[in-house]
DNA sequence: CATTTGTATTATAATTAATAATACAAATGA
DNA sequence: TCATTTGTATTATTAATTATAATACAAATG
């Protein structure tokens, strides 16, 4: 699992992390039981403190997408929680971007299209 | 134009604001010229500082949202910047939000679907 | 020419993000 | 048994962001 950084955005560190595991596993890149990269090895081959990459892997393990015991490290979870409905905040988000859309002019259509690219993209 | 300001979300303030007055621009609650509230007039209304206000304004105008003169205050634009594609921001945000539905089990036809009643709420 | 408008300035406080240096608990394998 | 590796906890510090505060200025209008 490669992380890359970016260190102009605005997005903190730590969520730049969560999101892109998110995305590993969404993408199938990142399997369920397996196990994510340990926090210093991370944290050294990124160049930044282990805190910060602790602190992405305890947000995701609140999330619901890892777990972790002492020996084993943290692991993709296996049994993921199925919801029928999106977070409150990524409603929230979800309007704000169409919004946007549809003030620049964007058809309902084609932003339709753009959400179907991606979810299709890296399908297993 | 009523701002609503929730002090326990995460979201900063003139965060809060700016995505507010987009989503009243999109569904035609504020109209193509329309004076926004004064800069010192929102500020009392909702109880913060002026300058959190004008910070949402600036980054609106900068945005393209809307303009502003010395007398006439700020005002949405007639003329919104046609735009083909959404932002990276808003493609970056958009591919986490639909790796996280896909994560917790939601199917493609009912994200589709979530998205579409977003897109048509508020149609003038 | 006083008033209203956005904006600029400067200072300060509060919160968040990130780093740094250790230490601890648990489990494993040698 | 015991050193090693794992996540986690602790404490301190720095940097950056967010918000407030108090003024001041420029422009335009009535």
């Amino acid at each position: 699992m490669i992380i890359k950084i970016n260190d102009m955005s605005d997005i903190p560190i730590y969520l730049q992390i969560r999101n892109q595991i998110i995305a590993g596993i969404s993408e199938g890149r990142l399997e369920p039981g397996e196990q994510l990269p340990t926090v210093r090895g991370l944290a050294t081959e990124i160049g930044i403190n282990s805190m910060t990459v602790s602190k992405a892997y305890q947000l995701l393990k609140q999330e619901g997408y890892v777990y972790s015991d002492r020996r084993n490290g943290v692991c993709v979870r296996r049994d993921f929680e199925q919801k029928k409905y999106l977070t409150k905040a990524s409603m929230d988000e979800l309007k704000c971007i169409i919004a946007e859309a549809k003030i620049g002019g964007m058809a309902k259509a084609d932003f339709l299209a753009i959400c179907e690219k991606i979810y299709e993209e890296g399908e297993s």
